[in-house]
This record gives structure tokens, sequence and C-alpha cells, in this order.
DNA sequence: GCATGATCATCAGAATAGCTGATCACTATG
DNA sequence: CATAGTGATCAGCTATTCTGATGATCATGC
């Protein structure tokens, strides 16, 4: 060892190090550590030479070597170093159980309504320990281009097209659903073309949401035209209820526990929007993530199957 | 390797890992640190293993391998621990060069006054972030007591015995003066029989000088009786000054810039005590002590010669 | 389309490091 | 003076680790 460093020291001659300390000889050591009183011999003998000073004191009879003041320093730092590793072991078990991270999750305003809240109290039940971040925007472009850049771990997203760049997973479908002022005897289901027969209540043209269902409706075969625009669904909503006219809304949006508010289905259907979890392919997610993957996706099931 | 912990992993290992970190690839990294890419690659494999998980992901291309999240956690991790070793490191670089460590060095008053000062100068400019801390008694069996015991690495001490427990530097002898109120014209020289003449004022019987001083006097063939003791060297020194009487004390222990007080030399001389420095036997000294030794002999040399 | 060049993985063999087991030197203790 | 307990040392075996060559994969450029 022409470079005598550190560096390039094992662990094991620190950690024989602090078994002297602990137990007084070479040889005791060498037997709590499952070696020969030789091994630790050599061990201590090359870390000295490493560090370029004596650490201990041998009295030459039968008695036990004794550290030095330079031999006390380094053992200090030995024991440190050591605990570091095994901070750092503890912490990688803690990984590897998926007991622990910090997981940065986009979503966007319905999805975090309704889907989000369920999955963080199962994320919380079964692992409490993962420091779960939100990052929320209605931009869902914003949102893929977060995954592309690693910003993030995973996103929520809605119809997202296929893209070698990404992995999918969908969680479900999300039904568009009319909401109109509650009215006895209640109507179960509308039709596309009834649409036109009130004033419509969407979201400004922007959103990206608005523009899923302008499309949908487009492809149904009717332009829909908007008599008042509000930016937030509660907004749209209380519109709704107070009797300025009709919404579209994706059901995911809606607050369903509105006694004022009539939640029509629309017959036939518009195609659903998809609710996927989507994130970076060919990467390796944390094992929490992976959990909060597979959550996720049963969360997704029962909520939006039970909606459909 | 049945056993899959970091306590077994070579510090090498990290250093891979942050070196494919600060260089990209594992190519680059394995010209930075001086191996073939072929090593690297199993350091990592290897270091995978023992975590327990994936650290990168292999885009199998012609692109390089990414962190995966576990991989950044463990990267920051590898850090921290490398910069700990790199710490030790440089502080046994220090240490070797004896420009670090904690020093403890037992002392007493007469000592401290006068040549503790010098040394320490002399330390804070040859080796200036060495902390040496002061232990200050004037029990010298109890300097003793804790230099066998580990519990201080050095100690000044005097007249000690020859004992095979500790190793004995002698710095040089303290002369024994007369402290006189001054007086014109002033005396040079006293005898030991004109001490009788005076009152003699000294320090309590149960301490250490003031011991020496009477075995001394004994010795010379008189018996000396105090009229008034004082613990403080200062005390005594100003009792003289104001006309109460004589004092014998070691002129280390002497203020000899007082204009009111005459210091006179016996003579014949009574045996000057020796101040030596102890350590104990079999020891290595911390290098930073080991500098301390060296420059209290050379500073006892010129202090104590310049006085004899 | 195909060659090129870059990525990392893999394998066999050589070099190195580490451990064992036996032995030695030393000395405090009884 | 024999004993027992200390650590050092040495030779040889084993395990690890590095090298050097090769393989697999795929983006890029011609």
């Amino acid at each position: 060892m022409i470079m005598p460093s550190l560096r390039d020291t094992d662990p094991r001659h620190l950690a024989a190090l602090v078994a002297v300390a602990d137990h007084g000889t070479f040889a005791r050591a060498a037997q709590a550590l499952g070696f020969t009183q030789s091994a630790v011999s050599q061990q201590i003998a090359q870390l000295e030479r490493a560090a370029g000073v004596a650490l201990f004191d041998r009295p030459k009879g039968p008695r036990p070597a004794e550290f030095t003041s330079t031999g006390q320093i380094v053992l200090e730092w030995a024991r440190r170093s050591l605990a570091r590793v095994d901070q750092m072991d503890a912490q990688l078990d803690l990984l590897r159980r998926g007991r622990s991270g910090q997981l940065i999750v986009g979503t966007f305003q319905s999805a975090s309504a309704e889907l989000l809240p369920n999955i963080l109290g199962a994320m919380r039940d079964h692992v409490p320990d993962v420091d779960v971040q939100l990052d929320e925007t209605d931009d869902l472009d914003a949102l893929m281009r977060e995954v592309l850049q690693d910003e993030i771990d995973l996103a929520f997203t809605i119809d997202a097209d296929d893209d070698p760049r990404i992995e999918i997973d969908l969680l479900g479908y999300d039904p568009f659903v009319v909401l109109a002022p509650a009215e006895r005897p209640a109507r179960q289901f509308v039709t596309v073309a009834d649409l036109n027969t009130r004033p419509l209540i969407g979201q400004p043209g922007d959103e990206t949401g608005q523009r899923l269902i302008d499309q949908r409706l487009t492809g149904a075969g009717i332009s829909p035209d908007y008599a008042y625009r509000f930016r937030n669904n509660a907004a749209v909503q209380s519109m709704v209820r107070s009797g300025m006219g009709w919404a579209v809304m994706p059901s995911l949006a809606v607050d369903h526990d509105d006694p004022d508010i009539a939640v029509l289905r629309l017959d036939p259907p518009l195609h659903p929007r998809a609710i996927q979890l989507i994130r970076r392919s060919g990467r390796t997610l944390l094992p929490a993530a992976a959990d909060f993957r597979s959550i996720a996706k049963k969360v997704g099931r029962g909520l939006l199957e039970a909606r459909a």
C-alpha cells in the first residue's frame, strides 16, 4: 500500500479497533468478531500503517495493549464512522421495505378531490413513514413534462397518449355526467341533444378539463355554447344549484352529496375520461413509489367502478 | 456474502458510486479512479447486492446509466460517509504532524507562573491548533497519580523520585532565594543562620512546596519558625514587602519585578529544587505532547539557567 | 439500412488482500 | 521457575478484486 489513506481502509479494520476498545484485548475482540487473534492483530497493524501513527502501546507482557492518545482519537472517529455506515444500513433497510423515502406525486384538481385522500389514507396505514409530497396543477402537459424530467416520481393524468417515454397505469374511467338543479320527479337520463335546450355552465376554454369535454361533445354532434364560465369546479356546481343552467362535468369533480343538485347520466354516454397514473419508463421506482402505484390502482378500481 | 450489510462494504465501492455520479458514466468514473470500467461495473454490482436494491437504471444502449431514486438516496449517504472518512484522514494528518490534539498538562502554581506562559507561547507559535488544557493543583502527589492513571498526558513536578512507572525529563533547577524588604544598601547574600534573626513568613505546612523548603532548611541545620503563614505565593511576598519578615521561596515563585523586595541569595545555597516534566513510561505520546515536551525542555533550559 | 460508437455486463485468469493455524517472544504472577 | 496470558510473525490457503477481452444493446450518422 503506497498511499496510506483511510480511503482504502476496510470498515472491518475500524470494527476491529472498536472491538478491542470494547473487549479489552485483541484475543477477546477477535472472538467477539468471529476472527482469530492473528487476524485482529494484522488488522490493527494495517490500520496503524494506514494511519502512520501508533494506536496502541504494547506492554510486552501478559497485559493487554492500551490505546495511545492518538489511538483514542482515532477510536472515536472509527466509532462515528461505523455509526454512519450503520445508519445508512438502517435507512436502506427501511427503503427496501418501502417504509421510507420522499415521494413527489403530480396531481390535478379532480384527482386531488376524490382519489387522493383515499390513496393517501391507505399509504398512511401501510407505509406511515413515507413522505408524500403533492405537486398540484391543472396543466396536465406540465405534469407530463415533470415526469419526463424526473422532477416527480409519479403523476396522475387523463387520457394520456401512448408514448415510449412513459409507462401508463389505468386507474379507471371517470364518466361525464350532467349537473342540473334538483327537480321532482328527478330525471335519470338526458341525451346530448337535451343539452342545447338549457344554458350551459362550464370552465374557461384554456382548462385542460374543459377542452376534453368540448372535444367529447363535438364528437357527439353538438357544439356547446356556454352562458357562464368559472374556473373553480365548486363554483360551477354552485351556479347550477341556483338554476343558472346545466353543466357537463366529470363525475370525480362533482360533489355528489349536494341535495340541490341532480346528477344525470348521458344516454348514450360520452366516452369517459381515463384516469391514469404515469411514470417515466425504464426507471426503477422507489419501493415506496411502487407501493403508491399498487395502492392507487386498487383504490381507483374501487372508486371509479362504483361510480361508473 | 450471506449477510448483505454495508458493514462489509469497502469504501472504494462507495467511492465508485460517487465517482459515477460525478463523472456521468461507469467508464469515466473508472478512469478518474484509476480503474477499468469492468472494475467499476463490478463494484457497483456488489454495492447493489449488498444494498439489496437497484441503484441504477441501465438504458441498455449507448446512454449512461442513471441513478434510481433509491440510488440517489444511497449516493447522498455515500458522500457523507466518505466525507467522514476524509475528515478522519485530515485529522490524522494533523495529528501525525503534531498540529492537532487535545493535551492535558498537570501543573502547579510556581510552574504556571513563570514556565508555562513561555511554553504555551511557543506552542501557539509552533503548533497553533493544539488545545492545551491545564490541570493545576499544588498537590504534586495528585499530579503523579493522574499521570499514572492516564488522566493527563504530562505533568510538571519537583524532585520526583525515580520510578519505573514514569519517565522524567529534567527541565532545570530552581534555586531557593530569600525575600527581604528592599533596603539600601542592598545585601546580596545571606546565610542560613541569618534566617533565624528575622521572623519568617511561609506557607502552611501541608503545602508540598513548603515541606520541601523545610526539609532543605532542616538539612542545612536550622529549624525554621514561621511567624505567619499564607497559602498564596503573592500574599507571602506582600507580607515581606510590608516588613513583616523574611521568606524563603523558590525563585520561580517570586515576582522579581517588585521594587520593594530584595531577592537575596543564600550562601551556601540550599540544594535547588529540580523542575521536571513527567509522563507515564511505556506510553506513546501524542505528537503534540512530544512537541510540548521538547519545547518545555528548551524553555526550561533558558529560563532556569539564566536565573541560577 | 447498415456501420459506427457508446453504453454496461460478463467471464476467465491473474494479482492482491485477508484469514487461519501454528509458533514465537515476552513477562507478570503465583 | 513454571505457568498463563499478552500480542507479533510467518507460511499457506482462500476469498476477493482487478484486468483484459468479449458480448449485448441500441442511438446516431452516413
